[in-house]
DNA sequence: GGTTGTCTGTTTTTT
DNA sequence: ACAGACAACC
């Protein structure tokens, strides 16, 4: 009789104890880096089961990577496990035997974290839709059944390119097949069906768009595909469409809690607020009889907008559902302000740089550790010796404390291709390291290719994956064949699948390759028998020897075949994890949940490794020591940010969640030179991001040289103001480098000048704007 | 129908 | 610089 509710929360701070305690009604969590939010909410779902008698099936938790919903799921165990040990055993869990632990784990797995839903988005919605898709049917008729095959970015850009080139011959230079496909993502994620989509864009090019948009989605039905987007939207348009399918979601889910809510889109925010409210289409909402809304966020970590997140509905939380009174007065709101990660000068720097933003909400982070070191600041030459300095750094340090293993170490940086130059010095120094997203397993186009083999099993009217293997490997089976079949399956309005899987149509069509294409119908029709009957693991064994796949890359004999070979059998392991992971594991499943994990190197976790990985993929993780590097003027902030104030300001933002990963030790770089796009970007000039850190916290033994070789760009501004600007001039610019005037336009304050720049071609510049300089 | 060579855009970030 | 797309050739 010694647990009580106190006890479960006893080691939360009042704020987290606050947010954890809630129960029924909407709360808004606005949780500062480093503040225990992941402690708050995993706290609050056991105190709700614990305390509050939740039937764990009635909590819908949803997260936005993989990794978070691991995390998530880990720490509820392991709650419930210190919790249950006492009252079971009555001795802390760690006194257990192990068999105790097993008996405890399995039983903790099996009430509670099994029934609760809890993913990202698009794993969860994935999920309701294998129940209810077959009662879907878009504006135009179309439906889909819950074998539904999910295109990834590669399979929708290959539709559209289909209808943008084939179907509707436009010209490929004015609608480019992937600015296209991000158009119509971008409708999609705030809503909009192709109508809608020719409503707000009724311009030509959105008229064109919107077209496209339409035969894109008449081609997904005809696969039973659905891409990313439609993973959310098409839930969405369910639970409008059908009273009785969103009234059982929103019986089901009384409980929905949603961690970084402020990377929601508004297709996303609709989900939730139909389940949250079941329809009621009003702000009068206020039956919180048994139900709660639960958000968890912080504006100032918004770095998806590129994906259409909208950080404003986490500011509009208070109006939307809470009690929106005045943040001093309001009881839907909590402030978690003490940061437990890091030291005081790196919390000194990240408050310092975020308060220069204009759109947030006014929060600071409050240090609970010691002051700490400086943030060291160090300029190198080029991108290679940037790279050597941070590895002599770490090596040193790694020296210096027996306690700083490998895993202490993160470097960061803005873009994927940056990864390089330290990959190269690692692999030379022979020390550990683990390249976090960037390649993507599943990406690779053997593990691709095997996933569409399985695809078309589950799904014969996945004519993309079908067309994707039917000559691989080699089975003289060509274009113009496959366009004969594409054709015939087009014109008779049925999948490819139905032409290949009929001999006679086959024949009349192939020509000699018909008997290359019936053998290939064949073989698979053989293991679509066998998909009820064997184990996953068994059949994309199968299929993947039997098509000769494997037999072809085995006589290939190079070492990138071998590596090919390597990744085919690491997939065949993951399937065979998967099935000793999921009781319910077929191979409907699996490649529902392939469709949508990020890379299976995650799997592997717990390696002593230093960690490499772009600032997006570091939100939500912490390390001891923090390189930032790559700080230049166009590259972070990226050069297409730079002349846009709301793009600027996320650059900052994710600045700041750079600064914030760090807990005792941050140090940023960059580079003077730098090569990229072959050549080398000469002169670069020092991230503004670097000025806009207080000048007591950085320790730079080098600052000096590095302002005089790069110029200062807070007074650059100034100085290039009044100046006459003429053609043949040689000039700097801030994030082209050098350059020379070709043609000057205008004349006083309405001037522009045209530049040519050796890397970045011509470009037309406001020299207002521009951070510009002459050379002499 | 497959192979070789040239041309092009590409580098922001991801479920 | 480099991969992927496309055309010309085998």
């Amino acid at each position: 009789m010694t647990q009580t509710k106190n006890d479960i929360l006893s080691s939360l701070n009042p704020s987290q104890r606050q947010a954890a305690e809630h129960f029924c009604g909407p709360l808004l969590v606005a949780a500062g880096a480093g503040s225990g939010k992941t402690r708050a909410l995993t706290y609050r779902i056991a105190n709700l089961i614990l305390n509050h008698g939740v039937d764990p099936e009635n909590i819908l938790a949803v997260t936005f990577t993989n990794k978070a919903a691991r995390e998530m799921k880990n720490r509820i165990e392991q709650l419930f496990a210190q919790h249950l040990a006492l009252i079971r055993y009555d001795k802390p869990r760690s006194a257990l035997t192990p068999e105790e632990q097993m008996k405890l784990r399995s039983r903790i797995y099996h009430s509670y974290i099994k029934p609760l839903w809890v993913g990202t988005f698009h794993a969860l919605c994935a999920r309701m839709l294998r129940y209810d898709i077959e009662k879907y049917q878009d504006a135009r008729g179309h439906r889909w059944n819950k074998n539904f095959s999910i295109f990834d970015e590669d399979d929708a850009q290959k539709l559209v390119k289909q209808i943008v080139t084939q179907e509707l011959n436009l010209d490929p230079k004015k609608f480019n097949h992937k600015t296209v496909r991000y158009s119509i993502s971008n409708g999609k994620n705030k809503g909009w069906s192709p109508q809608a989509y020719q409503e707000a864009e009724p311009d030509y090019k959105g008229r064109v768009i919107s077209q496209v948009y339409s035969i894109y989605q008449e081609k997904l039905a005809e696969n039973n595909a659905l891409d990313f987007d439609d993973l959310i939207l098409v839930p969405v348009q369910l639970f409008r469409q059908n009273e009785q399918v969103l009234a059982y979601w929103n019986r089901r889910f009384r409980h929905i809690l949603v961690d970084e809510y402020q990377d929601t889109n508004h297709t996303q925010y609709d989900l939730i607020r139909l389940l949250t409210t079941g329809g009621v289409n009003s702000y009068s909402f206020n039956d919180w009889q048994q139900r709660s809304i639960f958000v968890v966020g912080d504006a100032d970590q918004s770095i998806y907008s590129f994906r259409m997140a909208d950080f404003t509905i986490l500011l509009d939380f208070q109006h939307d559902f809470g009690d929106r009174l005045p943040d001093e007065s309001t009881r839907t709101m909590v402030k978690l302000e003490e940061n437990y990660r890091s030291r005081e000068q790196i919390l000194t720097a990240a408050n310092h740089l975020i308060a220069r933003n204009e759109q947030r909400i006014d929060k600071v982070l409050r240090p609970t550790r010691g002051e700490g070191d400086p943030i060291y600041h160090y300029s190198a030459d080029d991108e290679q010796e940037e790279a050597e300095f941070v590895i002599q750094k770490i090596r040193q340090m790694n020296g210096d404390n027996p306690e700083m293993h490998w895993g202490c170490f993160a470097i960061l940086y803005r873009v994927n291709a940056q990864s390089r130059a330290f990959e190269e010095i690692l692999v030379r120094s022979n020390l550990p390291y683990k390249i976090v997203g960037g390649f993507k397993f599943y990406d690779r186009k053997e593990v691709k290719d095997a996933l569409a083999y399985l695809r078309i099993l589950v799904n014969s009217a996945d004519s993309i994956s079908l067309t994707r293997v039917i000559n691989t490997p080699k089975r003289n089976i060509g274009k113009t064949t496959v366009d004969k079949l594409m054709n015939a399956a087009i014109e008779l309005g049925v999948p490819l699948w139905e032409i290949i899987n009929d001999a006679t149509s086959v024949n009349t069509l192939a020509g000699r390759s018909a008997k290359a294409v019936i053998r290939f119908a064949e073989l698979m029709a053989k293991w679509q028998q066998e998909v009820n009957n064997m184990t996953a693991s068994e059949i994309a064994r199968g299929i993947m020897e039997e098509s000769g796949y494997i037999e072809d890359l085995k006589k290939q004999g190079t070492d990138e075949a071998e590596d090919r070979l390597q990744n085919v059998f690491e997939l065949f392991n993951a399937i065979a994890q998967f099935e000793e992971d999921n009781e319910e594991a077929n191979l409907e499943n699996f490649l529902a949940e392939a469709a949508l994990a990020s890379d299976l190197d995650n799997l592997k976790e717990g390696t002593d490794a230093i960690s490499l990985m772009t600032l997006h993929s570091a939100k939500g993780l912490e390390f001891p020591v923090v390189f930032l590097v790559g700080l230049e003027q166009g590259l972070f902030p990226n050069h297409r940010s730079i002349e846009d104030p709301p793009a600027l300001e996320e650059e900052r933002r994710l600045c700041y969640v750079g600064i914030t990963r760090a807990e005792d030790m941050l140090c940023i770089t960059h580079a003077l030179k730098r090569r990229l796009w072959g050549g080398y970007r000469e002169a670069a000039i020092p991230s503004q991001f670097l000025d806009e850190l207080p000048r007591d916290v950085l320790s730079s033994p080098h600052l000096g040289r590095s302002r005089r070789k790069g110029g200062s760009p807070g007074r650059a501004v100034r100085t290039s103001s009044p100046q006459n600007w003429r053609k043949g001039d040689r000039v700097v610019h801030r994030s082209f480098g050098p350059g020379e005037i070709t043609h000057v336009f205008g004349t006083g304050q309405k001037i522009s000048v045209a530049i040519k720049f050796p890397g970045a071609g011509q470009k037309i510049i406001d020299p207002q704007l521009d951070q510009l300089q002459k050379l002499e």
